[in-house]
DNA sequence: TCTATTCTAGGGTGATCGCCCTAGAACCAT
DNA sequence: ATGGTTCTAGGGCGATCACCCTAGAATAGA
């Protein structure tokens, strides 16, 4: 049974949503490896740093993810703006479907160990960079110019807009945060 | 021994700075009693629906704090932009003096507990609008009109920058967050 | 002073925490 | 086949979790 990766990332994946949605320290182990339906010795083949180390790789997933369906959003529309609006509605429409309960997957883990852990610390520094440049790329290539601080701008809306929405249940500040940074930076 | 609130107001002030630090699971009730010098029985008394209760009270006391310290702000500044750019500053300056480890007291127990738990789902959302109103009413008071959508703005972009500002260990963020808010509301 | 109430004091409980450990099964080379 | 590696499987560890409990000290009102 030595398949590369199946326990692995399962755990990863199983992980993430939950952390999303408890945090860092209201997840534990047994329950993560009961919903991903791999042993203790599994785990700790994959992460022999343990739970920190999982975090990370989840932090590492979400990077990914996400930054992936900024892409998505970003390549088929037809301008800058149009892009950022698939983008916000996109995630506001995943975060309702998840019951208003899942949280940015990075947020969720840096609240809790940021800046005790330095890996988890690195981690979160990697990804929002990623996604900035990511950010910057699309813009560019649409015609737009953003300074690191205004891709961060969208990075901070989306953050915050995240948390409100979390509780008041709604996926409107999603939206709304998209709207505000195109209102500054809406034009080339 | 039966001061009206010694030990209860302490408990509080003392947990509301951990959960800030480490979350609400991060840290344990053993952790919050040593370091308030309370013994168990005192917080029972004070809290009989237990931590969940008390990190209610933590949101209600971070709340007033943080409210109490916009009215400060705003009240001693001689317009609306220089009132909300001394509020930035001073919590700014505050987030920097815990070693950028202090974020907001309502994201880091909302993150853990909300919508699980409908006590500090309302929590949040009082104190959320208790803020929105303190900032139109300053606002209004200064020849300034803010919708509600327009005060939450604010939040959103503070609670953004928090995180941001965490995670790059670096109180620009904040800062940044009062200069975007202002670009867009920062005329009459 | 006496009684009721408020609050302090902390031992004890069952459950869960993350982690370490050994055994063995499944796959890869040769 | 055979030896080595990768991965599964899960029991057991000490520590810590939040909470419940009784006992007594301190105060307030009569």
């Amino acid at each position: 049974m030595a398949r590369p990766s199946d326990a692995r990332s399962r755990l990863i994946r199983v992980a993430s949503a939950l952390f999303r949605q408890r945090g860092y320290d209201g997840v534990g182990l047994t329950e993560i490896l009961e919903a991903s339906g791999a042993p203790k010795g599994s785990f700790y083949h994959h992460f022999p740093e343990g739970k920190e180390q999982l975090a990370e790789a989840c932090m590492q997933y979400a990077g990914e993810q996400i930054g992936g369906f900024l892409d998505t959003a970003m390549a088929g529309a037809p301008d800058f703006p149009a892009g950022i609006r698939r983008f916000a509605a996109g995630m506001a429409d995943w975060f309702e479907r998840s019951g208003f309960r899942e949280g940015c997957p990075v947020t969720s883990i840096v609240l809790a160990t940021v800046p005790q852990s330095q890996p988890h610390t690195a981690a979160a520094l990697a990804v929002f960079e990623d996604w900035e440049q990511r950010l910057s790329a699309h813009a560019s290539r649409l015609g737009y110019k953003l300074t690191r601080a205004e891709a961060e701008l969208l990075l901070m809306l989306v953050e915050g807009a995240w948390i409100l929405g979390r509780v008041q249940q709604s996926k409107e500040p999603l939206i709304r945060a998209a709207e505000v940074f195109l209102a500054t930076h809406g034009s080339p």
